[in-house]
DNA sequence: GTCTATAAGGCGATAGAC
DNA sequence: GTCTATCGCCTTATAGAC
């Protein structure tokens, strides 16, 4: 079964814009992959900053829905945080692109002004995410060296999302791989 | 006195592109800066891939530049990386832009081949070192908690990178800071 | 919902005068 | 070195037929 057309545009515009940001793709692209001709896309996306915002809203309830997953599926904070690694990982797709949140974050000038607030809510999504399995932590012991939760939370982001982009630049996840030992190495 | 108007043509590239990604700027963006005519950019700059390889050529000098002078300035490891995690931050204009070879990543796909290499030389550069400043560390003990230098270096590029897109996107060099602080805690 | 056709303007780049 | 003028193409977006 076909997902619908709204679904594809949404899907093929995801992948370019993780690809090649957000002034990096046009409706041209979106209706070449999708097969409709590019005045179609404007009856379910009317503007393309009303896309960005549809992008970003779909993509944060997918990271939510999968930092349900991995904190129903691994006990300890240790796994949880390894799982949370390997997807961000896996979000390469070997280099080839980015987090939505960073490839739409040099573009910030051109997205309207609602996504700023989407982009610092999906990132506080994250980050009290983290905030609660690093206080796991200090009870489990599952991570060494730890200090604080609040310290912790922001500099794995920033790590992830910096190790994003050397796979990129890199086009190899090998570079995720190398930025993100250290912190591989602290977790039980 | 003024500068020429090729450096003053790669000054207005440089800022705009750190703002705002290659494909969120264009010639005209350049010539309202520059006071001349879009045409008369060609003269100084023939292709716009010809002017990302002279920024980013200027963009990796003027860093190794500032490398040498941390590296004369400071004497620890500790201070050293200190003084490097300071220039990033301040490389932010308090969350306005980042780093040139973060905001070409994303647009990676719209830059001539030649920037792959350009791009993986500056990366190395910032990485070589960062292995010479993390092994002066485990001489002069001015890193707590220090693992291996080759583990390190990679990992502290990515966490600066990081935090240079937190601060883009929050808009605030305070979520540099935050990303940042559990590092500069191990410094001495 | 998707189409054709088109508007109105931006893009990088070139030709040739000065 | 900078200008005016222009080319060919691309962009987002709209109007109206089907």
């Amino acid at each position: 079964m076909q997902a619908d057309t709204k679904t594809q545009l949404l899907d093929a515009a995801e992948a370019v814009a993780r690809r090649r940001g957000f002034d990096g793709f046009s409706y041209a692209d979106l209706a070449t992959t999708v097969g409709i001709r590019k005045a179609s896309i404007h009856y379910h996306f009317a503007t393309k900053a009303a896309l960005a915002e549809a992008l970003m809203t779909r993509y944060h309830k997918m990271v939510g829905t999968e930092l349900d997953r991995i904190a129903g599926q691994e006990p300890t904070a240790g796994r949880r945080l390894r799982a949370l690694i390997t997807f961000y990982r896996d979000a390469t797709q070997n280099g080839q692109q980015l987090c939505l949140c960073v490839a739409f974050s040099p573009s910030r000038d051109s997205l309207p002004d609602s996504l700023d607030i989407q982009m610092s809510a999906y990132r506080q999504m994250i980050i009290s995410w983290l905030e609660n399995v690093f206080a796991q932590a200090a009870s489990d012991g599952t991570v060494t060296y730890l200090t604080y939760a609040t310290t912790e939370a922001p500099a794995l982001l920033a790590l992830l999302e910096g190790a994003q982009l050397a796979a990129r630049t890199e086009q190899d996840a090998a570079a995720f791989d190398r930025a993100t030992a250290l912190m591989m190495g602290r977790l039980l």
